[in-house]
DNA sequence: GTCAAGAAGATTGTTGACAATAATACAAAC
DNA sequence: GTTTGTATTATTGTCAACAATCTTCTTGAC
């Protein structure tokens, strides 16, 4: 099914999610993080299923590596909240539980709630809001569009990242990038009817409103408001699904 | 000066800072989170200054094992935000700015925040208030005292570690532990005199009423207002530092 | 048929050596 | 005296082999 794949020279072209998300990327990937981009790749697309056992010496030979890289990949995924790592069990992908996604989604909220009030509050806002206006007219747009679940949480995720960088607080966008790799998955749940994403796209223009006036406190209640509609609205699709499969 | 330590067999003796403060103490400890404790301890001790490098073989050496647990512990005590790694150029201890640890405390004011109301709204709060009390009256006590900073610190960082187990939020456990090793040394400088030990007292007694009568919104107010003086009273001795010294 | 004990196999943890790269010291030119 | 280029040294990155531990399969007893 998958080619086998040689890591060693000239690795742009692989599509990193991870540095994607965290904001952070950097011009040269050290061995260990490309390994590492890679599996974190296909977990989140679901090619490594929750729970499935990742064995060092497998993904050494597929990438035709030492093990050595390969640990310190799994290191890295640990820290990403993509496998635990117990202790000469090795690693396996991470199958949380409804509540233990509530949990991350709580945080974000918090978080997001912080950036958003940061930048609403922030002297360099005005200059930001230029860069925001297109996308979110954008995501207006596609939010009826029933095909248009992808692009629409692309998005998405372009906004989360520009509010994020505007921050500037590195540790906020470390801890923000990795909650985002972790539930990127049940956001695209989440926004999967045109509903959910229309309720999405009108609280992004309250938002905007909100940053364009200054007003640290409304940014805030939005930005938490809109994390906890996504984490409401991802519990039921995983509800249902539940049921359906049961 | 250091006596030279071997670590290989029993070394339940080593107070492991780290653990203690994320709350999580594992029955038996491996090779590198062993030497992360170790260093971590000298990093926050200050005897290890901030910009040091920290070399693998010179540690490696020291404690008598070879340079992959080290690296491993260099891992791990980057995941901390102790050291930074840079490719090729290793491991050297932070030397935040005061800006950065700033942001710092603004990310566990909001954690600190959510953390609190999520005791005040859970159910098993009845029960947490019976541990709590004791504790928080102890403070009250000592926070006149004017050489007892370091036993005034000690109980602040039993409440936090019983409020943070209480939520069963294993991920904000982890987010919190990590900022409070962090910003330990900054916390104790905030909780240097009196006056600010009795403002503090009375944060916590306020928390308490709170929790006791299931006040989410309230909990969380004054969670981030406690964090945010201790931040400025923080940014204040630095600031005086800062002066004395130029 | 079920459970327990033990052996065989698989997998992680650790080590020491080698390769690649960065930091440093020195010398020569301006 | 300062700067630039080069050679040396120091340090990290990677590898393959060995040791320790866990898993699984088989065998035997009840």
């Amino acid at each position: 099914m998958m080619a086998t794949t040689r890591i060693a020279s000239n690795t742009t072209q692989a599509a990193d999610l991870l540095a994607q998300l965290s904001g952070t990327a950097p011009l040269t990937q050290s061995l260990p993080e490309q390994i590492a981009a890679r599996l974190s790749e296909r977990i989140v697309s679901g090619a490594y299923s929750p729970g499935q056992r990742i064995m060092e010496q497998t993904v050494a030979e597929e990438f035709e590596v030492s093990r050595g890289p390969v640990r310190e990949a799994l290191r890295l995924l640990e820290k990403e909240g993509l496998v635990i790592i117990n202790a000469r069990r090795g690693a396996q992908v991470t199958n949380p539980t409804i509540s233990e996604v509530n949990e991350i989604f709580d945080i974000r909220a918090m978080l997001n709630g912080l950036r958003d009030r940061l930048v609403a509050e922030s002297p360099q806002r005005a200059q930001l809001v230029p860069l925001l206006e297109p996308e979110i007219i954008k995501l207006a747009q596609t939010a009826d569009n029933p095909g248009a679940g992808d692009e629409y949480i692309e998005i998405v995720l372009r906004l989360n990242r520009l509010l994020t960088q505007a921050t500037g607080n590195r540790r906020l966008q470390a801890i923000l990038g990795s909650l985002a790799v972790q539930t990127v998955r049940y956001t695209r749940l989440g926004l999967s009817t045109p509903q959910r994403r229309r309720q999405s796209a009108q609280n992004w223009q309250r938002l905007l409103r909100a940053i364009r006036d200054g007003d640290g406190d409304t940014a805030e209640r939005i930005a938490r408001q809109r994390v906890i509609d996504s984490r409401d609205a991802a519990a039921e699709h995983l509800r249902a699904q539940a049921v359906n499969t049961a």
